[in-house]
DNA sequence: TTGAAAGCGCTACCAC
DNA sequence: GTGGTAGCGCTTTCAA
């Protein structure tokens, strides 16, 4: 049997103002022997709000959206990825008496319609393109707090996002990730360097085009021009194994993205990393049992999964928080990027393991 | 602004129960042009029914909560093992128009503070025990459906579950598993085979346990005798260290558990795949990307995310559903465990990979 | 066919 | 301090 305030306020005699009052921790509006009363009573019964009540009553829900956006399926929770984000989001969640709703967006529709079935404390918002950003932003309202993460913008979408009430982006360093990434390389002797990413818009900002210009900008910084015919998308496993004596390294837009351009050329005895170095981003849980352990770019998604719910739950509650918030990304030396200079460094590669 | 059905009421000029008969498709208590001219309304506004005053109205929600059982923080979002089983679940419930709440409990007190929260039309709960199973069965009303993914019972408690309304199983055949996994390494001449599980409870059913009693069996079939020396759990890898003279294969309750096991003895020099053959349990997406690639019994979880939606969607709609379902695994061969009875087999080592 | 009204459980406002 | 009550948006029962 399902208690209500009704039911407890009859037991104590009392009004339901006065349980809601005790429920609410207004002591100054209660008798100090009524409260006793009611909260041995509530005690009694196990009793706790219906939420779905105390949502229609009021706008408050202890709910949070978890959307994430995939086009076409890109988003698997299977991709570690993303379940780590999911883990760190998780874990802050429970802990501060929120609940958490998942669901995955592919259009705009969904998210209206999530947001129009429920009453949402706030959302973070996962791997979002500017376009679907402004069209989402403006489908919830301004007074829900919103923690895009992942999110790039371009310079003037950025100047006006500063202005936005309750909107939020929390991202990874990604262009000097990608920078840092080709910088290695190159350090490592690599000047025939390619780029493999999955598919992405170039006239518009976003993690992977955050990358790829880091990519340029360190090729450019060493006067190595770069040669379209090395760039890639994750559907272009072949033209890759075409070119696999023209290129020394390969700068990979995810680890997940790494590994299976590894296995691929591997079934096919095309895989030699002494002849092609390859680094990844993410470091994901596995990077380093993979053979080889790759190197990569370290982002660290359960971090930003708990900075993502700090953002939020301060915004929530009316705190001031930072309009945008990025983090930097480490270099992780493991063996997947050879040397190609000299023979003196190999000791080196190790340096960031324990 | 939010849309109301008694807006739309006003609108079209007829009462609200007018067009809840629509919303609801009673056709035959509502006239042709009435319908046509609501649902032209509804669609101008984009209208969707709130969700909190609908589930408090009736008993409805399209809400499912997905309950993922942790003592002691075993269970984490980023272990590929959980994070398939949610992209499994994640994929069909949305297709159904249903929301997901993920929610990780320790104790009944979690769920029966979920279940009096909100409004749920089933759950899905994985990976509790026997006890744990009894407690939280008794806590949610049997009108409600609950699909157990993964919990095993005894004997005489399956007995009595048979006859639970509105409860299912979903699990792998861990004991099958097991034994199978063990075979396999006897089959490669292994007769010195230590199990390395999470920490689990003998007497009590369980996922580990399950596979623990298939492998004691598997052992006992070929007349060896199991050496309890050879028994450890996670916290004991220095354990093992002390005994790798001895044993020439292991048995190890997960992928994720065995990587970490490689990589611990790797650190310390102590990883000879030669002399130490593994097996182990999941077939996580990464278990042929690892060094050596991971010979283990493929569980399919993300199949088994799927299958758990499908019982309960069906439980749901009071159809009839089976109350218990197993899902076999698959052997699958690669390069963890060694052959150390012949040189012969060599070949047949890969015939599982494609 | 259509509509009025009660009630789901809770909160906030106003009165005593 | 305490209580009454309207109302959140929807559904269902009963009446017209």
């Amino acid at each position: 049997m399902k208690v209500t305030i009704k039911m407890i306020a009859e037991e104590a005699g009392v009004s339901m103002t006065t349980v809601t009052n005790v429920l609410k921790n207004r002591t100054d509006r209660v008798s100090k022997e009524k409260i006793e009363l009611i909260n041995d009573i509530i005690k009694k019964y196990n009793y706790t709000p219906n939420m779905n009540a105390r949502s229609l009553a009021n706008s408050s829900s202890n709910l949070i959206g978890l959307l994430y956006h995939s086009v076409g399926g890109r988003i698997d929770f299977s991709d570690p990825f993303v379940s780590e984000l999911l883990a760190g989001i998780e874990e802050k969640t429970k802990d501060n008496g929120y609940f958490v709703l998942v669901y995955n967006i592919e259009t705009v529709d969904d998210v209206i319609k999530v947001q129009k079935n429920w009453k949402f404390e706030g959302f973070i918002i996962v791997g979002l393109s500017e376009n679907s950003f402004e069209e989402i932003h403006k489908n919830i309202p301004s007074d829900t707090p919103i923690v895009f993460v992942d999110t790039h913008l371009t310079a003037d979408m950025e100047k006006e996002f500063i202005n936005l009430p309750n909107r939020y982006i929390i991202s990874s360093e990604d262009r000097q990730a990608g920078h840092e990434a080709t910088k290695f390389l190159i350090s490592q002797g690599h000047r025939k360097i390619g780029f493999l990413g999955f598919t992405f818009n170039e006239n518009e900002p976003g993690v992977i085009n955050e990358r790829f210009y880091g990519f340029k900008k360190a090729l450019q910084e060493s006067s190595i021009s770069f040669d379209y015919r090395f760039f890639f998308t994750d559907k272009e496993f072949e033209k890759i194994t075409d070119v696999l004596e023209e290129i020394t390294a390969l700068v990979v837009s995810s680890d997940y993205l790494a590994i299976n351009l590894i296995h691929y050329l591997r079934m096919r005895g095309l895989y030699d990393k002494k002849k092609l170095s390859i680094i990844g981003f993410d470091d994901v849980s596995y990077a380093k049992f993979l053979d080889p352990p790759l190197t990569t770019i370290r982002l660290n998604q359960k971090n930003k999964g708990i900075i993502a719910f700090n953002l939020l739950n301060k915004a929530i509650h009316g705190e001031s928080v930072d309009k945008i918030t990025n983090l930097s990304g480490d270099l992780i030396v493991r063996e997947s990027v050879t040397n190609v200079a000299s023979k003196i460094g190999k000791q080196a590669r190790r340096k960031n393991e324990k």
